[in-house]
DNA sequence: TCGATTTGACCGAT
DNA sequence: ATCGGTCAAATCGA
């Protein structure tokens, strides 16, 4: 089953537009990236790793109708540029973020400050509805559940698991929605400071999908993001926030890209953006959108970044 | 054995 | 007084 991009209601205007400014957020996100890692300043490029999976999540998130309002939409981290050569770059940060580079100034554990806390302040806190666990790439520990007056669905309340050993602050809350019990409502506090959870998250993978010589002059990517994690469905989800890679290529003019995430997968072709659902690249079409030249050169730009910077040959 | 989850208790906010 | 966020002992499972 195949659709257009013009063709679907999920897929108007204003749906484009936002997906377009995800991308071009991603674009220039890499471009900074790339200034930074030639001046070897490693903690702010991994905020700007971090931003710019964030565009891409964001992205596919809206691609996929897995979204709501903008809102619902993983904020980006305010990386600070000390550098000036990335401080001109247009990186829009929600009211909700945080500095990724933000010091813990006090690891000390609080003895018994059971109860401490109610109540918190929705500030710098967001909210994501989703069908599926995706993972977020982060170690989280479930540290409690309650029934929640009015509600027919428990909270479950999870920390990160580096609170302790690098006081990590972000916790999240999930509880099922209350219209559609298939719909979970996950309520992410306080930004991740910790450095460990960015090197768990599951894999961007540039896969070669052709390997035969026949192929190699109509040569495929594809990108996979793939929870290698094996992680329970009760206990994990979230976003992805790094990766590791086990082949590459890099990307030439003319190529092929497919994204696959553990829900959809992604093929970037000509101008054409295609949408596969449950990984089923083969037999799962869903969706195809058109793209301009332009944004097909800002999508393969950024692709191309990831390959030549994150995964350096 | 050890790390993760469960669940009742605690306690501050409303 | 009630609600909701957190703690921590008990329990589970690899």
């Amino acid at each position: 089953m195949e659709c257009t991009w013009q063709a679907q209601s999920l897929c108007s205007w204003n749906l484009w537009q936002r997906v377009k400014e995800e991308l071009d957020r991603g674009h220039e996100l890499a471009n900074q990236l790339r200034r930074v890692v030639e001046n070897g300043d490693g903690g702010l490029a991994e905020a700007l790793v971090t931003n710019i999976l964030c565009s891409i999540t964001n992205s596919l998130s809206l691609l996929t109708g897995n979204h709501e309002s903008k809102e619902e939409l993983i904020p980006h981290m305010q990386a600070h540029t000390s550098s000036s050569t990335v401080a001109a770059a247009p990186t829009i940060v929600e009211s909700s973020s945080c500095d990724a580079h933000e010091v813990i100034k006090s690891t000390e554990r609080i003895v018994d400050r059971r109860g401490s806390n109610k109540r918190r302040k929705t500030s710098n806190s967001w909210t994501r509805d989703t069908t599926d666990f995706v993972d977020d790439g982060h170690a989280w520990r479930k540290y409690g559940q309650k029934e929640i007056h009015n509600a027919s669905h428990p909270r479950s309340y999870f920390r990160c698991s580096h609170k302790y050993d690098q006081g990590c602050k972000a916790t999240k809350q999930v509880q099922k929605v209350e219209d559609d019990p298939c719909l979970f409502r996950i309520t992410y506090f306080e930004n991740h400071t910790c450095t460990h959870s960015f090197l768990k998250a599951p894999e961007l993978i540039l896969d070669s999908i052709s390997s035969s010589p026949r192929e190699e002059s109509d040569s495929k990517l594809m990108i996979t993001f793939e929870n290698t994690n094996n992680l329970k469905y009760k206990q994990e989800h979230p976003f992805f926030s790094s990766y590791s890679s086990t082949e590459r290529e890099i990307i030439k003019p003319n190529h092929e890209a497919s994204i696959q995430s553990s829900s959809c997968d992604y093929r970037v072709s000509g101008d054409q953006l295609t949408v596969f659902e449950s990984s089923e690249l083969i037999s799962g079409l869903l969706k195809t959108m058109e793209f301009d030249h332009e944004d097909m050169l800002y999508y393969r730009t950024m692709i191309g970044y990831f390959d030549q910077e994150i995964f350096p040959m």
